[in-house]
DNA sequence: AATCTCTTCAACCGCTGGGCT
DNA sequence: CAGCCCAGCGGTTGAAGAGAT
């Protein structure tokens, strides 16, 4: 029986022999394709043109790169197909010498696995609910997961430092590849560390250029003005960063304005302003605690917490902190966040 | 060693959209 | 506009190999 493409001609199917590989190889680099429909009779093969066209595609051509995938390839498959969805084609583009149908395979064999295993939906990329394995324990109503994706929201627990771990690539920097933005919530504060992504800052009277160094040595710089900050909108932090706005701009007209939100003047920290970094949420006229930070040296920063009813807590700290998730619901909702939901637990996992 | 189960991935199937007549 | 052909795409299948029993 042939093909439904080509019921009418008497067509081998299965794998292809190397007898026949020689014979579409040597066809295809002295004749090239044309119609594929026409092939198979002018290379003398007994297949379909839709089976030669395949077969070229994911096997023959020459420029097609063999072996394992690598990490960062895997990285970048998660990354776009976050984007994406499961557009093969798209998402091969971004591979030299991967094809669709290997992209597919790849992640219907291991990624999806990965990610499944890490608690996180493989279609959304978002937390998976109620799950609880090995590689996720419950404390607090939060799930902890195991820091190894590249998910938007992630919390690694298996070291002593507590890692949130969020990839903005998708959202605030979509010509990046790869940007992850890592800090470390720090008890009973919440608290705000210096990204640890590749991230530079020049600074300049007015204006700070933030220069984000992605893993595929792809730049970006963000340039901000004194009054400009990092601006995560209410449960979007927690919930996705789809909705997370930069109130300012990054070169190439990739804009985050419009935010609706007013921008909250900088308070500097024992006068030295030129250290400060400044994380406002606010939803309406509600506003989070103002996060400042100063970085005095690599063992021990100083932080400040301001909420909107002028509490001020100042509170130093090294790398031996720990996380705390009550905080989170103690500093959050007294403020005003999450007005529509009873807990960050709703928060977080309704996505 | 034999059998069963699971995983991988090459290949197929069915569908869609574009181009041509 | 309708019908046909074709390339391309994503979902699915099944052969082959690996690992477990």
């Amino acid at each position: 029986m042939g093909h439904h493409c080509c019921s009418k001609q008497k067509v081998k199917r299965g794998l292809w022999s190397p007898e026949e590989d020689e014979k579409l190889m040597r066809h295809i680099t002295t004749q090239g394709h044309g119609c594929w429909s026409s092939v198979p009779k002018l290379a003398g093969l007994q297949r379909c043109g839709k089976s030669c066209r395949l077969r070229w595609i994911n096997y023959l051509r020459p420029d097609l790169r063999r072996g394992s995938f690598t990490e960062q390839e895997e990285r970048t498959i998660i990354d776009v197909h976050r984007i994406l969805g499961n557009r093969w084609a798209q998402i091969a583009k971004h591979l030299p010498g991967r094809t669709d149908n290997e992209v597919k395979n790849f992640w219907n064999s291991c990624i999806k696995k990965k990610l499944i295993a890490q608690g996180l939906d493989p279609n959304t990329h978002n937390l998976l609910k109620n799950k609880s394995n090995n590689s996720t324990k419950k404390s607090n109503n939060y799930t902890y997961h195991n820091q190894d994706s590249t998910s938007i929201f992630t919390i690694d627990t298996s070291t002593n430092k507590d890692i949130i771990s969020m990839d903005l690539k998708s959202t605030l920097f979509p010509y990046c590849d790869n940007i992850t933005y890592n800090y470390t919530p720090i008890v009973p504060n919440i608290e705000y560390q210096n990204p640890t992504f590749a991230w530079s800052e020049q600074r300049n009277h007015d204006t700070v250029t933030t220069t984000l160094q992605s893993q595929t040595s792809d730049q970006r710089n963000l340039v901000t003005t004194r009054d400009s900050m990092l601006d995560f909108t209410s449960c979007s932090l927690m919930e996705s960063a789809a909705n997370i706005n930069v109130s300012s701009y990054i070169n190439e007209n990739s804009m985050w304005n419009g935010t609706g939100l007013e921008p909250t003047t900088l308070n500097p920290i024992n006068g030295q302003e030129d250290q400060e970094m400044q994380v406002v949420q606010l939803q309406g006229d509600q506003q989070l605690p103002i996060i400042q930070t100063k970085f005095c040296d690599d063992q021990e920063d100083v932080y400040k917490v301001v909420n909107d009813h002028d509490q001020t807590v100042e509170k130093t700290f090294n790398d031996n902190s720990n996380f705390d998730f009550e905080f989170m619901d103690s500093a959050f909702v007294p403020c005003g966040l999450y007005t529509n939901v009873n807990s960050m637990d709703q928060l977080s996992w309704d996505c």
